[in-house]
DNA sequence: AAGTAAGACAACCGCCCCGTA
DNA sequence: ATACGGGGCGGTTGTCTTACT
């Protein structure tokens, strides 16, 4: 946005191209463009339609606001715990993310996380809930000062050999998205207590509370251990940091939240059954009161406040029926005029999520070198909702939504995972 | 009622990856 | 091997609406 800045609402750019708002003349020339030819090939709507727009400007526009199953609204409550969830999980990984929330664009989930961000800056709140902050004491505040360390990266230390790494890899595993202290598992499971660090697993990192020799868990092959001292004692003082395994860390353009991108993305497809069987899951564990959104919640003022209402959610009394009202309006998006449209658009909408997802764990896979996980190793409980996913079910991979959601790991299960040994969690909450 | 701040939304840009010629 | 185009993604910014003073 350069010289086009002031200009949107009707002039053309330099090429003859249209900027700005679309109009509905140019959106309906755009979806009778892909009733006719289909999605992609965006830089052809130019030459079969005549429509002065760019093939990214068509995307765009398709993708966040004319593609079918597309759903308008704000956020449900759910929806907005699963994408704390993820953020957590995955940090600014938006695409990711709208894949695990069914019609909600990439965009969307961008723009709500930012104004979110902004909105608990300017409070002094941290970015997570108070089980966050105050066990895992990470906020915004600690991540732009480790932003600003990254500006200038340490050296990296020599990468470990393959022996090294095969030596570490049978401790990787995924971190568990939910601390069962917090989330109960579904039904028939039963989780081991957890008494501290609360959350932790939730961020798919820890804080140790001792200086116990941390285990190499994936998050501390990640561990970019040089910025954590260089976080130096003015702002965590609790206990010295951890000298870690020299592994290398990626050298990141710049921090993001705490992400488990290591881990298999849950595979499946962005309007297919399992994420609403993700998020039925998700609030059969909850206790998601109807009378309460969780911005709300999470907008109060104090911890004890924020605390006692994420008890209430969590261990509350039955609100079956707010949660049944809360599946109901998340697996009903709302129709638009555009649904008519051609159903094979939304076939290829399955197979490249499909695609993307398995294209990940491939990535994924191929970083660690350890084969996917079968099928197998997900426990039984992770279909307790016994609505069967299709991903899961052909899909060789095997991780899914459930996984995601899932209140522990599928190691979690088999290891005693010491969370409060995790390197990170020396640092101590800011606010 | 007017001004202002904040929130929500929409769109564009630059970068990157990947497939193909 | 390389250039190029298509497409995806994350970051940023502009505009409009709403709430507040």
């Amino acid at each position: 946005m350069k010289a086009e800045i002031g200009e949107r609402g009707g002039k053309k750019a330099e090429r003859g191209l249209k900027k700005g708002p679309w109009t509905p003349a140019e959106d309906a020339i755009l979806v009778e463009h892909v009733r006719r030819h289909g999605e992609g090939n965006w830089n052809a709507v130019q030459r079969h339609s005549g429509l002065a727009r760019c093939g990214k400007s068509c995307r765009l526009r398709w993708a966040n606001h004319l593609r079918p199953n597309l759903k308008k609204g704000s956020f449900t409550p759910d929806e907005e715990l699963l994408i704390l969830r993820l953020h957590a999980q995955l940090g600014n990984k938006w695409a990711r993310m709208a894949a695990q929330l069914p019609g909600r664009t990439d965009n969307e989930i961008k723009n709500y996380w930012n104004t979110r961000l902004k909105r608990r800056q300017r409070a002094g709140l941290p970015i997570y809930p108070p089980e966050l902050q105050e066990v895992v004491g990470f906020d915004h505040q600690l991540k732009q000062q480790a932003s600003t360390l990254l500006r200038t990266p340490p050296p990296l230390p020599p990468p470990p050999s393959a022996a090294e790494c095969s030596a570490r890899l049978p401790s990787l595993r995924p971190a568990p998205l939910l601390d069962p202290a917090i989330f109960r598992p579904l039904s028939g499971m039963t989780l081991p207590p957890l008494p501290q660090n609360l959350f932790s697993c939730h961020l798919g990192f820890g804080f140790p509370l001792s200086p116990a020799s941390p285990p190499p868990t994936p998050t501390s092959l990640f561990q970019p251990q040089q910025q954590q001292q260089q976080l130096g004692p003015g702002n965590y003082e609790v206990s010295r940091p951890q000298r870690l395994p020299s592994v290398p860390w990626p050298t990141p353009a710049k921090m993001e939240l705490p992400s488990y991108q290591l881990f298999p993305e849950p595979v499946g497809g962005r309007d297919g059954p399992t994420s609403s069987g993700l998020l039925e899951a998700l609030l059969q564990d909850a206790h998601v009161p109807d009378d309460m959104k969780l911005g709300e919640l999470l907008a109060l003022p104090t911890v004890g406040e924020q605390e006692a209402v994420w008890e209430h959610v969590f261990f509350g009394g039955d609100s079956s029926e707010a949660i049944k009202e809360i599946s109901q309006g998340c697996s009903l998006g709302s129709a638009t005029k555009l649904e008519c449209l051609d159903c094979n658009m939304g076939s290829k909408n399955k197979s490249e999520a499909r695609g993307d997802a398995d294209t990940e764990q491939d990535d994924i896979s191929a970083l660690l070198n350890i084969p996917a996980p079968p099928v197998s190793m997900i426990p039984d409980w992770c279909n307790t909702d016994s609505t069967e996913s299709p991903a899961m079910v052909g899909n060789e991979t095997g991780l899914d939504t459930h996984q995601l959601a899932s209140p522990v790991s599928i190691a979690s299960t088999d290891h005693d995972w010491n969370i409060s040994s995790w390197p990170w969690s020396n640092m101590p909450g800011i606010c």
